[in-house]
Order: C-alpha cells, then structure tokens, then sequence
DNA sequence: GTGGTCTAGACCACT
DNA sequence: GTGGTCTAGACCACA
C-alpha cells in the first residue's frame, strides 16, 4: 500500500495519516470501498495496531473516513462533506508553510508565482474542481 | 527581534530557526552583519542557552549563517547559497499534494486559484522574494 | 418504521431503542398496540435478530414495553410509567452543565435563551409531550 | 479532584474530560493555572498515564485546556477562544438528546419548558453570559 | 473478525 | 519532570 520512513521526522501515524489522505484525494482508493482492517495494516506496515488505530481516528474527525462497528473502515465520498471552513485554514496554512519554504530555499518571487500558477492549473486536470 | 509562542506544537528551538530565517529572507538582517550572542538572545527571548545554541546549529548546517570563532555569529549573503532543484521539486511536491486535498474538502477551482493567488502576494511581503 | 445509521457510532441496538421509544413517546404506536415481532423488524432493518430482541429486552425493563408469551411484544400505556423525580433531577442536571459550557464556549445570554426556546419548540414536535 | 464511576457505560476517558470539563466551566479551575500532570493524575486515578492523555489531547482539541511541552497542562482563558460553531452544535445537540429523555421519562412539555427556561436563567447567575 | 478501550511499561525531545 | 509517541499485549461489545 504505501511505505514508512522510519528515519523521517514526522512520527509513525503522521506519515499513516498523509499516506492514506494521498490515497484517497488522488482517487487511489474508491468511495464506500473498505480500507485494510486496523489489524491487517498494522502487519503490513510492521507497527503496533494502536498506532494505526490513532491514524484511523484522527483521519475520521477530518472527514477522511468513517467507521462501521464490526464491519471496518471506509472511505468517505466527497458530496457527502460540507466544505468546513477549519481544514480549508488548516491546509491554507500548510501551503504557506511551504511557500515560505520556497523563498528560504532561494526561489524568487517570479518563480514562486510561476509554479503556484502551474499547480492551479494541472491539479485541475487530475484532482477535478467543484464545478 | 521576535516572539515565541510557548503554546505552539513546535518546539522552542524550531521556532528559534524559523524565526531567524525569517529575519534574514526578507532583508531585516543585512548579509555579513552579527547576530546577537547566543547568551544575549536567550536571556531576550527567556529560553535556556542551550536551546538557541541548538538552533544556530542549525542554522549554520542549512547554509544560512557562518561562525567565525571569537568573533561571533554572521548572517551569510543570499548568492552563497545555490538554488537546489530537488528541493523546489520536493516542496512543490508538497504543496500540489495539500491543493489536492483542498478539492477534496469541496473547495472549487476558483476559490483554490483565489487561495493561491492570496498567498503568492502575502507571502510575498512578509517571506520577500531574491529580487 | 424507521431507518438505522450504519455510520453512528451508536451502536445498532441502543439506536433500535431510541427509535422506538420515539414513536411510542410521539404517540405514533398507540398503547397496548402490537409491535412487530423481533424476526419481522429483524429483516426489515437487515440486522440480527439477536440485536432486535437486545433493544426489546431493555425496552421492557426500562417499562416501555411488554410481552405476553405467544402472542407478541406490545407498547405499555404511558400512565403505567410513574414519573420519576429523581431521573427529572439527573436530567436536569445534565442540561445545566451543558449550558454552562455553552456560556464558557462564549455563547451570550440572549443566544443560549434562543438555544433553549429552540429545542424546546422542535422537540416537542418529534419527541411530542404527555398532553 | 474527582472520582471515577468504574461501573459507569461511559469509557474513563470520557469521565475524564467530562469532570475537568465541568471544573473548567464552572470556574472551579482558574484560568491559565496549571492542570496535574499526566502522570500525577493518572496515579490519583488508578489509571494508566495513556488514558489520562488522551483525555487531555481532546480537551485541547475541544479548546478548554492547552499544553506547554515540558512544562504542564494549563486552562484557556474563556476570551482567548473565538466563538466556534462547530462546540455550540456539539453541545447543543447534547442537550436536545437530554430534552428527549425527559420527554420519555414522562415529562409533560409545559413542565419541559419551565425547566429550560430556569435553566437560562439560573445559570446565567452563576456561569455568566458574554455581555 | 471488527473497531474501541485500556494496561504497563518504554524511549524520546524539550525545559 | 513534562508531554508525545510507541510497543505488545489484553479485554470488550458488536456484527
């Protein structure tokens, strides 16, 4: 399904959660279809099922997934979300983050609107728009 | 010279780095003019020497200042550093994943480009740009 | 009859519980009159029988219900329920702290006031009243 | 500080954000004082240290509390907070759940709505209102 | 078999 | 000493 970085600095269930988030905003897994149980996972992934449990909760209260008592875990269709104001400042602010990461590395403002422009545009193909 | 936030989930001594690159990407420090002393800027900011002294580490390691022995801590000119491609292609990995997720939340194309658009500018004044 | 949230995290039987006590408190089922027996209202929810007859099992001891031995389950009158002070305080109870929350939360006075004439208009419509 | 209902249906862990909660709100726990510890409160509760933990991740979630790595756990003052929509949902759809079960305890509507109103105006004495 | 909770430890970074 | 993370188990209710 996807692999750890063990040495990286993002702890175990924050590169469970960006790894299945990924998965599911590119369309990798389906809507309503079943992700591997927690258990199942935590084999693959060589982790303690806690850890994944963590993962699996955290991507439920961002709207990710839902859980079904007994039956497992699923993937949540996007008409389903109203669109919550809080993860859109949320990511908003990853994207800052990163675009300040952008100017430290010696990228030029130009540049910086360049690919930003360049990003609006072809994850428009791939990752569609509302309307 | 600037604020912590002991609230915040970063740890002190990121914030510390954060902050500096800050001072120095946007022009507030001159290139080749001092730093304060380690003991000067943790008695400012009240955090433990230790703690700054770790983030200048830092700091030097990512080419952004340079020790000179005896003499102090100096900001290094911009042009020393060279633009690194794999890092712009790493970065600009992550922010098409997080413009991804914002489709996912429901937020439609023009409010994406919006966002984008926003951030190029605000970035822009406080993050500055190489020229 | 009504219909079940597979997706709640109420479990199965606690919400058979809760639906039928609503209709029997609307007034929906008339007292004395037969409910539908544990194997009908199974298929019709497409759940276990066993979580059927759970939710009948606790709906009689809570006095809502009652059943007579080959002939079915049926709704007790609301009279044979005495009301009883002490749940009236616990409840009560239970609402005063949430409201305190609410003011901590930073509702006004005047909001809460509305929060309150709300819930006590709607509910009645679904949850009805004695008389 | 408070004591655990073992035999509660409620897991500890929510007992435990429940209790701190109402110490918070009620005023029993001053601002910006200092919560016990991790470790301190799990002794006095006979509980593992994880459970206490991950009542204190969600009371911060939840806004009541915030921590300070390395140095405690400590309460939010009421003004620091914006007013958050999604809390007074949360919180208001726990008392219409409460308002249902007067309703099949027994309770008459106009005796429902004596209750709220003296709730509204009995605990704005004590808990207070925003203006 | 599923997720949910809990225990009794451990190690880590940070203050 | 503090919170944050993780492990390797265990038990439970539910389906």
């Amino acid at each position: 399904m996807f692999q750890l970085d063990l040495r990286s600095h993002l702890s175990i269930y924050e590169q469970v959660i960006d790894n299945i988030k990924e998965l599911i905003v590119c369309g990798a897994i389906e809507a309503d279809s079943k992700l591997p149980s927690v258990r199942d996972l935590s084999k693959v992934l060589a982790v303690n099922p806690n850890t994944v449990q963590k993962s699996f909760k955290e991507l439920e209260r961002q709207g990710f997934i839902y859980t079904v008592a007994g039956k497992g875990t699923f993937v949540c269709k996007r008409d389903e979300k109203e669109v919550d104001q809080e993860s859109i400042d949320r990511v908003t602010g990853l994207i800052e983050q990163n675009v300040r990461e952008l100017y430290f590395i010696g990228v030029s403002r130009n540049e910086v609107e360049e690919i930003l422009m360049g990003i609006a545009k072809n994850s428009f193909k791939t990752g569609g728009g509302k309307k």
